[in-house]
RNA sequence: GUGACCAUAGCUCAAUAGGCAGAGCACCUGGUUGUGGCCCAGGAGGUUUCGGGUUCAAGCCCCGAUGGUCACCCCA
């Protein structure tokens, strides 16, 4: 019985490589740019402090999708289904509320859901995830919606749009959702069963049905947007106003919910082409009252997690290429004994001159080692045998153009960087 | 957790009507002295996902398990 990976967990090969690197060397690059702190939180948690940031609505509580077991010491650990738990934590324990506001911060690495993997969905997930922590202005959700926007934007994507929507405050979304409830109840005969389920468990949740029925009484639905008290509302609108002066492209969606149930006032989705079902390239939101609920003062927060994975796979579909990966231009090639020694000298002063380079190992021909060169892609061999060594030079023969000629031994290093362009 | 479809070499796929498991690509070696690609020759690589059953005979038919893909649920 050969092994493989647990289902739903992926191995990263070289040749997707390329991906990744463009995608998580841009998102850091953002950060820096956006002035975010790259901040890392540990993977393990104790079960409670994801149980208390998602509360009971949340299907990762419902359907026992966190990975959890019990530590040696009795301690119920979890891996982390998600980044903000973590890093709230983190706010929390280290005192970052004494730090001058606003606090940003933002952190990449894999989160985990014990949930059944089908396109764009796996058990283990890598994200970028951006919090900007201590600031209610307006102007905070856009920065974090605008800093996803240009990751998008700079990655090569055209034709994303947002989905907008605004669930309300503490004070005005109770009153809206027993608004919507009574409107269902007074429909239930013809609501679907999933949806009446999800009308007990979770109301706000019956809004992103894929019930035709249910689709057909959304039109008359009270709409969130609609049941905003003052304050939520000037908050809307102040951001949809930046978003206009931005040009930021979004539709205002009053079916958009999350998942996580901490979130209040904006929500918000990036929706990628060619990802089947599992479409939303990121998602996010403003959770005023996150920090609280892990022990902390009150402090507002938006933030957005934005998945690595469903990024590749959005570029793929669209034929986006990555920039190649470096790769070593120079192979040193040998004949003898003595030049093999010269060889692997030669390799290390290159790499140690900051130059790419391969050696060819064992003791084969000139033929099998050109031709190991050659799959190996490089510019330039450099070959080395007794006859050259003799003479103080190496034979450099170009893959491409297949013409050689003779360096000195001596100048060899700043010969080779200049014809790669290589900045000594 | 529910449902549908699928599973043959590292990859992409063949294998009449149940009748000796194959090709292309990739990989290794060779085509004589110190020269890659193209070409030619050869080689390695398989418990046909696994376990049962039917049959003289199963990659093929039946049952079960596992895995994959897609959808629901939910979400990045």
């Amino acid at each position: 019985m050969r092994f493989q990976t647990l289902k739903g967990f992926n191995d990263i090969l070289p040749e997707d490589y390329a991906y990744w690197r463009f995608v998580l060397g841009k998102a850091v690059e953002l950060s820096d740019r956006f002035g975010y702190e790259q901040i890392d939180t540990p993977i393990l948690e104790a079960t409670r402090l994801f149980l208390r940031g998602l509360q009971e609505g949340s299907a990762i509580v419902l359907d026992k999708e966190l990975y959890s077991f019990e530590d040696h010491d009795g301690t119920n650990v979890s891996l982390r289904p998600e980044f903000t738990a973590g890093v709230m934590r983190a706010y929390v324990e280290h005192g970052m509320h004494t730090r001058p506001r606003p606090v940003k911060l933002f952190a990449i690495g894999p989160l985990f859901r014990h949930e059944k993997p089908q396109a764009g969905r796996f058990r283990q997930h890598v994200q970028f995830n951006a919090e900007l922590l201590g600031e209610e202005d307006a102007a905070a959700d856009l920065e974090i919606m605008q800093l996803a926007y240009s990751l998008y934007h700079e990655l090569g994507f055209k034709g994303l749009q947002f989905q907008l929507n605004s669930i309300g405050c503490p004070d005005c979304r109770p009153a809206y959702i027993e608004k919507l409830v009574a409107y269902f109840q007074n429909h239930h005969d013809t609501l679907p069963e999933v949806d009446r389920r999800r009308l007990r468990v979770n109301p706000l949740r019956v809004l992103d049905t894929k019930e035709e029925a249910t689709l057909a009484l959304l039109e008359e639905a009270p709409r969130a947007i609609d049941h905003l008290c003052e304050t939520c509302r000037e908050h809307f609108e102040s951001l949809t106003g930046y978003l206009d002066v931005l040009a930021l492209p979004y539709v205002i969606n009053p079916r958009l919910v999350r998942g996580f149930d901490y979130y209040v006032r904006t929500v918000f989705e990036v929706w990628g082409e060619e990802l089947g079902a599992q479409n939303a390239l990121c998602g996010g939101g403003r959770y005023d009252g996150l920090v609280e609920s892990v022990g902390g003062p009150k402090t507002p927060g938006v933030g957005v997690g934005i998945g690595i994975e469903r990024i590749v796979l959005s570029l793929k579909a669209q034929g986006i290429e990555p920039p190649a990966l470096p790769r070593p231009e120079i192979m040193t090639l040998h004949l003898g004994a003595e030049a093999k020694t010269r060889a692997v000298l030669l390799t290390s002063e290159l790499r140690n001159a900051g130059i790419p380079a391969l050696l060819a190992f064992g003791s084969r021909s000139l033929k099998s080692q050109l031709k190991s060169a050659h799959r190996a892609g490089v510019r330039y061999a450099v070959i080395l045998a007794e006859d050259e060594l003799a003479r103080g030079v190496a034979t450099v023969r170009d893959m491409v153009d297949s013409s050689q000629q003779e360096v000195p031994l001596s100048g060899l290093l700043s010969w080779l960087r200049q014809r790669l362009e290589i900045p000594s």
